[in-house]
This record gives structure tokens, C-alpha cells and sequence, in this order.
DNA sequence: ATAAACATACCGTCTGGACGGTTTTATGTC
DNA sequence: GACATAAAACCGTCCAGACGGTATGTTTAT
């Protein structure tokens, strides 16, 4: 007999800790060791109680990246409504949302989303709709050459971060975004 | 009683096609279905026959592993041969090597380099050095901030390519790689 | 003859998930 | 406010299949 009987039902909590342990063994354990028994074990739940909040590992796994992406939305917008100048906003707030995560774990979370992404084919196609659905509302501002290069750079930074690529320091990373934001100006 | 017993023995054709088929399998189906038992059948051996070659599953991801960053090696050696500039050549050697590969299906081999790596964190620390290494035999040709800024991007689109992102045109992506070379050279 | 290159059979463990039970919470009724 | 009732939120057990790996045999090349 557990605790998790007596003590006061939190539904709403408990499957956020699932999603936040999930995301965690993906990105510190690998992609492989986010199994059913370890989530719900890390998250203090039992198997059944996993099994409850989401019926099947896929289901789970659509349940963090629906997490990710929204959150991702929130983020963007936020920056986005911040951001005076049309032309390549979009892009800047992509670029400022991976470069100054509110939280400190809050990076991390990006890069589960990618680690999610390619592990898992069948979210590729959820993460197209998504890419392309952005793309489509900021057609007239971020559609042009040096603003795609910017979001493929920081992608690619994103990735380099997520590998443990050599570090470049805190001073090279300020230039770097300096960089960045002037090319998404033009 | 299958074929491979009786046809002529070549092992290093098999053990090159068991790579090959984990690689696939990777890049189609995910990490999670490069199981011994699907990989050896797929390349036409049995179990045995893949434990011959590798004595457990992780010496067969450290295997290709090897052979891409072999192959990788080799194909950035070429163009820097080729290329008379010195500032930059082994970014503008990174950017062509994903822009222009060899052969068809030589392409997808760096997008299963980066799957295995997202997938293996034991292999991240190997990559690392790799980057290391070539980062440190080009220090001082490639280490300014917009040679920093392409090979991002490169990784970016290669990841975007990977994820199968929303296409961008054959046009578009000779823009973008006359963009990134240019770039390259100052 | 010997070693390499396979195949076959088998084992222990892990994994996803089905299932039935138990406790807590919400709701409605009086 | 007391009480009944249903639904939600869990727990614990069991199972069939998949998985990595071992042990041992058989064929082929030298």
C-alpha cells in the first residue's frame, strides 16, 4: 500500500510530472530508456497509474510533444507581441526563444522535442504541420532568404548544443546572436 | 537451411551490409526497430551470423558509427583538397559535402550519423572529439564567426532535411548554398 | 587440419499492456 | 449537513512477445 492512495489526488499534476520525467530520461538516458516502468517509477506512479493517464506508450509520447509545441506557441507569441518590427519577426523570436529560455530548464526542453522527433517517425509528419503552419502565417515577413538561414542556423546551434558540441562560450554565443538578428533585419 | 551457407563467403561484403541495413532501418523505421534479429534478417544473415561479425549490438552502433565518420572524413579531405582558398575551406568542405553527395543514398548517411547520435548518448562523446579534432586542425582557417554561423546552418537544414521540414526548392536551395559559400569566404 | 564464417536452438530479462481491485473525490438528494 | 452513488484516480499482478546474448553445431576456405 503506496502513498499515492491517500494522498490528495492531484490528477492534473500527475501527469505533468509524467510528461517532465518522460522528457528527462529521453534527454539525459536516451530515447530507449523512456519505458513505461521507468517513467511511472521516476513519477512515484505506479504502471497502472501511467496507464491510466495515458492508455498507451504512443500516446504518451504524442502527449509531450503536444506539451512541447505548445509551450514553444506560448514562448513564440510572447516574443513575437514584444517585437516592434515586422519584417522577420517570426524569425527573431524564434531565434531569442532558444537563445534566452525564460527558465534554466526550459532549454533543455527544446531539445527533447528534437530528441522526440527523431526517434519517434510518426511525430516528423505533427513537427511538418506544425513548421509549416508557422511558415504560412508569416509568409509576408519571414520568407525571405537570410531569414530561413537564420532559423537553420539556429537549429543547427540547437543541435550542437544538444550533442555537447565543443562550447562556445557565453561571449562568441552574444556575438553570434547579434549576428543573427541583423541578418533577420535583412 | 538458407542460402548464405552455401553461397561464397565474403565477410567483409556482409559485415558492410550489415551496416548498411542497420543504417537504413534507423533512418526508416527509427532507432528503436535496429534490433539484432531485424537487421540480420534484412541483410540476409541470421543472428549468428550478425554476432559473428559484432560480438554485441553496441559494437555494432560503434561500427557504423566508424564507417560514417570514415566516409565523412574521406569526403571532406577531397573537397578541401579541391579548393585553392584557404579562409573557410573547411566550411565551404562541410556545406558541399551535405549539398552535393556522391551518390544518391550517400546523403542519407550523414542524416543516420545524426539519428545515431540523438539516439546513443554513449556516442556523443566520440562526436565530439571528431568535431574537436577537425575544428582544431582548421583553427586557423575556419574559425571566425560567420564560418561558425554556416556550418550551423548546414546542420540546420540537414536536420530540417532529416525531419523531412517543409521542402525547399532545388532553386531556393542553390540560393542558399551560393548564400552560405559566400559567406564562407568572409 | 584448422580456423573463419556462418546457422540453429535456446535462455533470462525486459517491455507494453490487459485486468480486476481499492481508495478518493465529485455530485446529487433529502 | 448527512448520506448514497457514481466516476475518477490510482495500485498490483500477470502475461505474451520481443529482445540481447550464449552455446553449440555445421559448412567453407586455406
Amino acid at each position: 500500500m503506496s502513498k499515492a492512495h491517500h494522498r490528495r489526488k492531484q490528477p492534473e499534476a500527475v501527469r505533468q510530472q509524467l510528461l517532465e520525467v518522460a522528457a528527462k530520461l529521453s534527454l539525459e538516458k536516451g530515447p530507449a530508456s523512456v519505458t513505461l516502468d521507468a517513467v511511472s517509477q521516476a513519477a512515484g506512479v505506479s504502471k497502472g497509474g501511467l496507464l491510466h493517464h495515458f492508455p498507451n506508450k504512443l500516446s504518451l509520447l504524442d502527449g509531450l510533444f503536444a506539451d512541447l509545441t505548445e509551450k514553444l506557441d506560448r514562448a513564440l507569441a510572447e516574443r513575437m507581441r514584444e517585437d516592434p518590427h515586422p519584417k522577420g519577426r517570426f524569425t527573431r523570436a524564434y531565434a531569442a526563444v532558444f537563445f534566452q529560455p525564460e527558465g534554466l530548464q526550459d532549454g533543455d526542453q527544446w531539445k527533447v522535442l528534437t530528441v522526440a522527433l527523431i526517434s519517434e517517425p510518426h511525430l516528423r509528419e505533427r513537427w511538418r504541420q506544425w513548421m509549416e503552419r508557422h511558415l504560412a502565417e508569416n509568409v509576408g515577413t519571414d520568407s525571405f532568404l537570410d531569414a530561413l538561414l537564420v532559423r537553420y542556423a539556429v537549429d543547427g546551434l540547437w543541435l550542437a548544443d544538444l550533442l555537447g558540441a565543443p562550447v562556445i562560450d557565453a561571449e562568441a554565443r552574444a556575438a553570434m546572436l547579434a549576428r543573427l538578428l541583423a541578418l533577420s533585419r535583412s
